[in-house]
RNA sequence: GGGCCCGUAGCUCAGCCAGGAUAGAGCGCCGGCCUUCGGAGCCGGAGGUCCCGGGUUCGAAUCCCGGCGGGCCCGCCA
């Protein structure tokens, strides 16, 4: 915000010489709005001033009285502890005037002046079913921290982590070699087809395991006997339940694992013979894997959201890095041997200072990192070392970010922690876990394993339909891509507004919301605003635009709230919270809307007015375009 | 047992990091505007022990401590 940016260093000037550690920043930061507009447009809380400047508050009165605004402002006064300014919404309104005509369409993307190359991994879901709504969230803020990143100057390369080792790939490329490896019916996504096979398969060989269990125990084990019964009879309902989606293909799945003496074990010899390179096993590996990404890619598209790569994690085995990473792991001084295992200790590194360097939290002793496997096969946290390594080296990277879940705190902290140990610090100091919640499904835990969850696609088709419901019943031509363009930001709008910190639950029942404080509200109201200047059908008239007619209240309320999108956007790519932009860009849309219902702006009769509104709507509609861009949020013309 | 995150209106959530003037939105509910520039809109109303208890402070939704409630993690899984 240009005044408050303004207010601040005239306040500095005055006071610097009597506070002498006071910095610029300092003033701004406290700088605030005050609850009231009777009580003017800024306000500086003296008593915060006089605790970092160290005056105290008769004296800063004395210092703030003799205070030299400039022309931005109209009047100062000190009241109520407070110090209360008005800004000259005349010269103001001239200041954004300039602005724009300079910027124009790039308006509130400010370039930082260090352009940094940043690499965000992110979605990196288990290419073992589709995209449920967990990753969903994870996708939309993913592409929303590289968007704003990218807005502010810098380079940014997306990438996607495709988790093919682990047992769960191995699962599934088993139940799929089990059915006799089919075609994929041309019918169905890939990736939701081979979803069930693989909540098929894991259900059944969880149901085979535990059995083995249960027969091994002693009957004087009661509890733990019935314990597990209670598990088995809930692992046959699930299998039951999915029976009912599809009979034939789950009694063959079922019949053809049966027939196999040990399926565990043999899933265990696919993990390990793929991790081998054995090629007729590395085929049908990428070839499933492939298939799950193909329809995960058409999911993301839906989304508008491509990555620069996709990085196989069997890749960094096969290409010997993960090796190396381990021998240079045994010649690291934290090298040790833990419960037998190859192990990195990170006891005499968990000090004061790494803590905080590598933002570990506080009160945790980070245990030991086991490295591999007794057959020698690297576990997930080691291959994820060698993969930082990479995506730092590929990129010249000076900031790497992990969108990933809450729940892998601890894991991300080993992971920062083990490149520092190796040698990586300023790469682990350049970390950064970007952390979010899980979705919830009320009710019902979503779990891939079990074929329960709630897919983006079908989210996305459900809200199509609400969104083509209420075009019908405006009597507009239903027209594809607005339908398209409203129910994805309609998505996005959603995993955006709250927190990352927060649980979401979702009720697929309960609609997504499509009136104010949503996408579409938005997007009404750029295409209203669209819709005006598109009427008046001329540039505006820059020249004849009569700033004097900014003081009336509503118009001066929208012209600073405009002022500030600059000051959000920066602010939003240094904390990357969203909800402070969709907090902002919703405002904006209702004291539009509030203001177009009573001021005419086409019709009205004096010129200069008239172009005065004009400039309003027009800055007001780039300033929602770029918001939503930022979040990933396309505009529409006309809806 | 230890740790991380969350608890604000019936519901979904901003505000908390950097304490300050009468705590804000949306949905839902009630009542108006039955449409001169786009009604997916506008105006008004009801609705709150900011989970509880202590502490710090001139001042706490915000900071600290202790509870309670919910989610998650603490694996030779990923």
């Amino acid at each position: 915000m240009y005044a408050a940016n303004s207010l601040a260093s005239s306040v500095y000037d005055a006071i610097r010489s009597r506070c002498t550690a006071i910095k610029l920043d300092d003033v701004l930061a406290i700088v605030e709005e005050p609850t009231r507009k009777e009580f003017g447009d800024l306000s500086l809380p003296l008593h915060r001033l006089s605790r970092i400047c160290g005056l105290n508050i008769s004296d800063l009165k004395e210092v703030i009285s003799g205070l030299q605004l400039n022309n931005l402002f109209s009047k100062s006064y000190v009241a109520n502890g407070y110090l209360n300014v008005f800004i000259n919404e005349v010269n103001y309104a001239k200041l954004l005037a300039d602005i724009i005509k300079s910027v124009g369409g790039r308006y509130g993307f400010i370039e930082d002046v260090s352009k940094l190359n940043i690499v965000v991994e992110f979605v990196s879901a288990n290419p073992v079913h589709p995209l449920h709504i967990g990753s969903g969230r994870n996708a939309v803020l993913g592409e929303f921290l590289s968007r704003v990143f990218e807005v502010r100057g810098h380079r940014v390369q997306r990438r996607y982590y495709i988790n093919d080792l682990g047992r769960q790939v191995a699962v599934l490329v088993y139940g799929y070699i089990r059915l006799g490896r089919p075609e994929i019916p041309s019918d169905v996504k890939p990736d939701e087809w081979l979803g069930f096979i693989y909540a098929v398969t894991n259900t059944v060989l969880d149901i085979v395991e535990l059995r083995d269990e249960l027969s091994k125990l002693s009957t004087v084990d009661q509890d733990i006997v019935s314990a597990k019964r209670l598990e088995l009879d809930g692992l046959i309902a699930v299998l039951n339940e999915l029976r009912a989606r599809d009979e034939s293909l789950v009694d063959k799945l079922v019949e053809s694992i049966n027939e196999d003496v040990d399926p565990n074990k043999s899933v265990e010899d696919l993990m390990i013979r793929y991790e081998e390179g054995d090629p007729d096993v590395k085929e049908v590996f990428r070839y499933v894997v492939n298939m799950v990404l193909t329809g995960m890619s058409s999911t993301l598209s839906r989304l508008g959201i491509a990555f620069d790569k996709w990085d196989w994690e069997s890749d960094l085995v096969f290409s010997g890095l993960v090796k190396e990473l381990i021998e240079l792991a045994r010649k690291s001084e934290y090298f040790t041997i833990h419960k037998g295992a190859p192990a990195l200790d990170f006891t005499s590194l968990q000090g004061e200072p790494v803590k905080l360097l590598l933002k570990l939290p506080k009160n945790v002793e980070i245990p030991p990192l086991i490295l591999m496997r007794d057959d020698g096969t690297a576990l997930y946290v080691t291959k994820d070392i060698a993969y930082s390594i990479t995506k730092f080296k590929d990129f010249n990277a000076d900031l790497v970010v992990n969108v990933v879940g809450n729940e892998q705190t601890l894991a991300q902290a080993q992971l920062r922690l083990a490149l520092y140990a190796l040698g990586f610090k300023d790469e682990a100091s350049r970390l950064l876990h970007y952390s979010y919640e899980l979705v919830m499904l009320p009710g019902i835990k979503m779990s891939g394993r079990r074929g329960r969850y709630v897919s983006v696609d079908q989210v996305l088709d459900n809200l199509e339909v609400r969104v083509e419901d209420i075009m019908r019943s405006r009597g507009a031509v239903v027209d594809e891509h607005a339908k398209k363009v409203m129910s994805v930001g309609a998505f996005k709008y959603m995993m955006l507004s709250s927190s990352p910190t927060k649980v979401i639950n979702f009720d697929p029942e309960i609609a997504l919301n499509l009136s104010r404080n949503s996408a579409p509200y938005l997007q009404y109201t750029y295409a209203r605003t669209s819709s005006i200047l598109r009427k008046y059908g001329k540039d505006l008239d820059w020249g004849r635009i009569d700033f004097i007619s900014a003081s009336k209240p509503m118009r001066r309320e929208i012209l600073q709230h405009l002022s500030k999108f600059p000051h959000i956007i920066t602010k939003v790519s240094k904390d990357l919270d969203p909800e402070l932009l969709t907090t902002y860009l919703n405002r904006l849309a209702d004291m539009f809307n509030s203001w177009y219902d009573v001021e005419p702006i086409i019709h009205e009769p004096d010129e200069g007015v008239r172009q005065f509104k004009l400039f309003l709507t027009y800055v007001s509609g780039i300033v929602i375009k770029n918001g939503l861009y930022v979040m990933g949020i396309e505009v529409l013309e006309r809806i």
